[in-house]
RNA sequence: GUGGGCAUAGCUCAGUUGGUUAGAGCGCUAGACUGUGGCUCUGGAGGUCGCGGGUUCGAAUCCCGUUGCCCACCCCA
């Protein structure tokens, strides 16, 4: 083999799509059900941009980049997430002018340089909701709302909401600086990753799945306790509405995540059984971000979520997606005049809107029937010497094996309408 | 970047203490009164045993190296 799909990245084989499908319609649905409208931004962008809003110092950024120079000497990455792109066509294309707040989803295709790993890809595919232009807790439900009602509609049963509030510019450093004073007394009975993250990004230290680590970290100062009046209304207000849906979730006071531009509300969503990977959505709100980015100081809130691991929920949980179409007809010929004949009657077959398919292998109508069986055809029409001499086709209901010569003019129709006997 | 596991036909896997033309099931393909699918039967195609060295009269099997895949850490969807 002189090729091979880089690593990290994969085909989605056409026995795959019946899933990929399911997934990305019911997205689309939901979406517009609640008044979300479809955006699509480039799959590159300035390097700048995710160095800007994604951070300088995260992972991401620091060694999980796709980037390259252009023919032009310019910086540009693929790119590792979608917020980032659409906070910039938000502030270029002046959608601030537009009724607020915006509420926009897009699906498609984000790129990261890891390892490789159950539920985890270089090139992988998320959908996207972003709600820009309010601060209301109640857009924050409605986000949430839209994830929940994704999950629900492809089917998926078993998953657990995660909510908890990161603070803001004014009240999270005074937190970030109380959980290093309370962890400086206990650096020797963590980690070496955390003695890293102590240094480096304190707030994940929360996080560890080490047990040592998770014991002390449950013992740590809560944000909640730190957040400043805006913050803690805000939250409270989340909750509420929360409660009020009835919906199970549950308050996380460990849950921070992994991007800098988080304010106020951060969400996940985890799955069992799929891996260790089992965050199939992740989320807050933004409302620095699109400032950041040069647009006007907006508000917004979005989540992002990884369309291969809702995959892996729904197989992990049984769930079968709706069949994709298949040819409603099959044609069968033998000889060569035959063939002309139904080279004319397939198309006939797809201008009236019937899906048709033939072999064009002029093989035994054995071996075409096999196939007409195989690709799941209602319908093999067989065209041989003498259907050609007597202006009929044979139209074969595979189902029950029942077969009847019908006048070749009326053939389309009869498929079409299924009055075959 | 770190750690562990696995590499034999398209797929799932056998392959005995190193021994002759490397097997099975499924799949593919052809045929079984020459124009009929799903069942059955028979035949056929398909493998440099991941790759490169080494040991040996002889290596899929033993040794070394290397690459790839999978899983986990880190991080994240």
């Amino acid at each position: 083999m002189n090729y091979r799909a880089p690593r990290g990245t994969y085909d989605i084989l056409p026995e795959d799509q019946a899933h990929w499908r399911h997934v990305t319609e019911t997205t689309r649905r939901v979406c517009e059900l609640f008044g979300y409208e479809q955006i699509d931004v480039p799959v590159f962008e300035q390097t700048g941009l995710f160095e800007r809003s994604v951070g300088e110092s995260t992972d991401i950024v620091e060694k999980e980049m796709y980037t390259f120079l252009d023919r032009n000497e310019e910086r540009m990455t693929l790119r590792p997430e979608f917020t980032a792109g659409i906070c910039r066509a938000y502030a270029e294309r002046k959608l601030h002018g537009r009724p607020q707040p915006l509420r926009l989803f897009t699906i498609g295709p984000a790129f990261r340089y890891e390892r490789p790993q159950a539920g985890r890809y270089r090139q992988f595919y998320q959908i996207d909701v972003e709600v820009l232009g309010s601060q209301d807790p109640a857009i924050d439900l409605e986000v949430m709302q839209v994830a929940w009602q994704i999950y629900e509609a492809v089917g998926i049963k078993n998953l657990s909401f995660q909510v908890n509030s990161t603070g803001c510019p004014v009240c999270r450093p005074g937190y970030v600086e109380k959980l290093r004073a309370w962890y400086a007394d206990r650096l020797d009975g963590i980690c070496a990753d955390c003695a890293r993250r102590y240094e480096q990004n304190p707030l994940r230290l929360l996080d560890c799945k080490k047990e040592a680590c998770r014991a002390i970290a449950d013992e740590a100062p809560r944000i909640a306790d730190s957040l400043c009046d805006e913050c803690r209304t805000h939250f409270d207000r989340l909750r509420s509405y929360l409660d009020d849906l009835g919906r199970p979730y549950e308050v996380n006071h460990r849950l921070v995540r992994g991007f800098d531009y988080y304010t106020k509300t951060v969400f996940e969503v985890w799955a069992e059984g799929i891996g260790a990977q089992n965050a199939v959505c992740g989320g807050g709100r933004y409302d620095g971000l699109i400032g950041m980015v040069g647009g006007p100081e907006t508000p917004a809130i979005g989540f992002a979520s990884g369309i291969e691991r809702i995959i892996l929920t729904m197989k992990q949980e049984g769930i079968e997606p709706p069949g994709v179409p298949k040819p409603r007809v099959f044609v069968a010929y033998l000889g060569a005049e035959a063939k002309s004949a139904a080279v004319v009657l397939a198309q006939e077959l797809r201008a009236a809107g019937v899906g048709a398919t033939a072999l064009w292998e002029d093989r035994s109508l054995k071996a075409q029937m096999r196939q007409a069986d195989r690709l799941g055809a209602a319908y093999t029409l067989i065209i041989g010497e003498e259907e050609v001499r007597n202006g009929v086709v044979m139209i074969r209901r595979m189902a029950d094996s029942t077969q009847a010569s019908v006048p070749r003019s009326e053939a389309v129709a009869a498929v079409k309408e299924g009055n075959t006997q």
